[in-house]
RNA sequence: GGGCCGUUAACUCAGUCGGUAGAGUAUCUGCCUUUUAAGCAGAGAGUCGUUGGUUCGAGCCCAACACGGCCCA
């Protein structure tokens, strides 16, 4: 009990005399401590002290609110001034100040809430005195709810003629400033909270993302599938070549991995008799952080028994042009500059082999002969791992010299088998694989394929990716013997297919960076 | 993992050749009843990311580190 620091327990001074000001002296003293308190939160706390003077309580917890400001807008912007004059009724609103200009006895502000930005007029003579005083006492950035008529300003602005301003919450902390708003990209990922309030595209990006959700969900139900939840912690990661975040189970004594992905859950659900299933929700991934990788992102995986990878290609095609249609109006979109046309009925569909030679320019004598397309790779500052198989190398092929390019929609098909080991075989050439992998934009947004349920391939299939771990790559697969039980079981021919969700919102949105679209982005701690 | 760029007032940004830290917004004071990036007059506000180094003297030059961005792997 000693070395008690005298300098803690000092009061912080305040430009106001108040009993309440000792009530702050905690919060103030958690700025200092955090080296943030400066002059504005200053005088917003001295203000606070000052309503509480006047029997204002800051942070009330009945508020009278009975529309929205859409509402109003979208109600009685287009009346004439005339028709307006005869609406005499009351609107009640809550919403944050964002800005404000005082006259005196007259302030312009304007109110935001949920659905959008309305001003609010506040004059002396129509709120009394009294109510007018403390009126100027509110901040920008602060809650309130008001009350009054609708009329039309000198330059026709729909605006609420306040008979009435409550306070709701107090705000200590000034928001950005007005015109610029929020530019540094930390502070608005971090700090996501104010992005939202300051930043009208970051609360229209979410809007859409949330769109795009629902309409997903309500294109799959309309199609009988059927949304179910599976584990997003495992004992057996699996569906995916990717690390894995691991965890462990105390009551179980039992180590655990964030989920790759569902589709192992998904298809044993097939052999349970469910014949269409969804899942949207989150992947982890244990790998490194750009414009289009989170560590946790949002997939849909969808399972369709008795359809073939073929039928997806369809469906995929009608639900991108269904959604670009209900979120962005229109088919044809723009992303970052390049038109982008997702009309359903027009999308491309390349083999792989194909879409090396026609689009990578790469003559067929090199993507067969192993030596050859390891040197390719090598030209181009690719890490070869030794022992590495043709199927791998060509994949890295694709990724350096096709994908970039594949700017409208394609859907590449019949994979090698190599890289493919959940994926069917092709019937006719057993080398590749019923499956695809679409592209726009020069980027991969869905994988797809006919599902391998034959358990005696599965099982091999398994096996060459477990030497394959063993020779040192950490993203094979494991050997998950449940799963081949299920499949002796006897699964349904089906097709299924994953979408990043993210990439999609990024793709409909014309955001560069996955962390536009992802409300709250893995970053490192802040300093 | 590598390269480049950034970090200065609450926010957006200047800061010349190394010589006592600047603007706009926001805040505070005064005036102002139709403004909307309101206006006018005045005032206050800074650990120049951190730690070292060079120097008589560092926001500026050098090094390391932290966080972020872009590109590459």
């Amino acid at each position: 009990m000693s070395n008690n620091e005298p300098d803690q327990r000092r009061t912080i001074k305040l430009p106001v005399k108040s009993p309440h000001v000792e009530d702050f002296q905690p919060l103030l003293a958690s700025f200092a401590a955090r080296d943030d308190l400066n002059e504005v939160v200053k005088n917003r706390v001295a203000k606070s002290c000052e309503l509480l003077d006047a029997g204002v309580p800051l942070y009330p917890n009945q508020v009278e609110k009975d529309t929205d400001i859409s509402f109003l807008l979208d109600t009685y912007a287009g009346f004439d001034a005339e028709a307006l004059a005869a609406v005499t009724m009351e609107f009640a609103l809550a919403g944050r100040i964002v800005s404000l200009r005082s006259f005196g006895k007259i302030t312009f502000f304007h109110l935001l809430d949920q659905s959008g930005k309305m001003q609010v007029c506040a004059q002396r003579d129509s709120m009394g005195p009294d109510a007018y005083k403390i009126f100027k006492k509110f901040d920008i950035g602060d809650i309130v709810a008001v009350r009054g008529p609708l009329f039309f300003t000198k330059t026709g602005e729909l605006t609420v003629d306040a008979k009435a301003i409550t306070l709701v919450t107090k705000s200590i902390r000034p928001l950005p400033e007005k015109y610029h708003g929020l530019k540094d990209v930390e502070i608005r990922y971090r700090q996501r909270y104010v992005d939202l309030i300051v930043t009208p595209r970051t609360r229209e990006i979410f809007q859409m993302r949330t769109a795009i959700v629902r309409e997903f969900r309500r294109f799959m139900d309309a199609r009988d599938f059927m949304e179910v939840e599976t584990p997003m912690m495992q004992p057996i990661p699996g569906g995916a070549t990717a690390r894995p975040f691991i965890s462990h189970h105390n009551a179980l004594d039992m180590r655990l991995y964030m989920r790759i992905a569902p589709e192992l859950y998904l298809k044993r659900l097939l052999v349970g008799g469910f014949e269409r299933v969804y899942e949207i929700n989150r992947n982890f991934r244990n790998e490194g952080i750009d414009t289009q990788h989170n560590p946790e992102f949002t997939m849909c995986e969808f399972y369709w028994a008795y359809a073939t990878f073929e039928n997806l290609m369809d469906l995929t095609e009608e639900l991108f042009g269904k959604l670009a249609k209900t979120v962005c109006g229109d088919t044809k979109i723009t992303y970052q500059g390049q038109e982008i046309d997702l009309t359903p009925g027009t999308w491309a569909r390349m083999s792989f082999h194909d879409s090396l030679e026609k689009v990578g320019g790469l003559s067929p004598e090199l993507y067969t002969d192993y030596e050859a397309t390891k040197a390719y790779i090598k030209t181009k500052g690719e890490k070869v791992v030794e022992g590495e198989k043709l199927g791998k190398l060509q994949a890295k092929l694709f990724d350096l010299e096709v994908e970039p390019k594949l700017i409208q929609p394609h859907f590449i098909h019949s994979y090698p088998t190599e890289i493919s080991p959940l994926s069917r075989r092709n019937d006719e050439r057993p080398e590749v694989t019923d499956r695809f992998e679409l592209f726009i934009a020069g980027r991969e947004m869905a994988n797809a394929f006919s599902e391998l349920n034959d358990p005696v391939d599965q099982r091999g299939r398994f096996e060459d990716q477990v030497k394959e771990k063993e020779a040192g790559d950490e993203e094979a697969h494991c050997m998950d013997e449940d799963y081949l039980r299920a499949l002796e079981y006897g699964m349904p021919p089906a097709a299924g297919e994953g979408i990043g969700i993210d990439r999609l919102v990024m793709l409909l949105t014309d955001s560069a960076s996955i962390r536009e679209v992802i409300l709250f982005p893995l970053l490192r701690p802040e300093a």
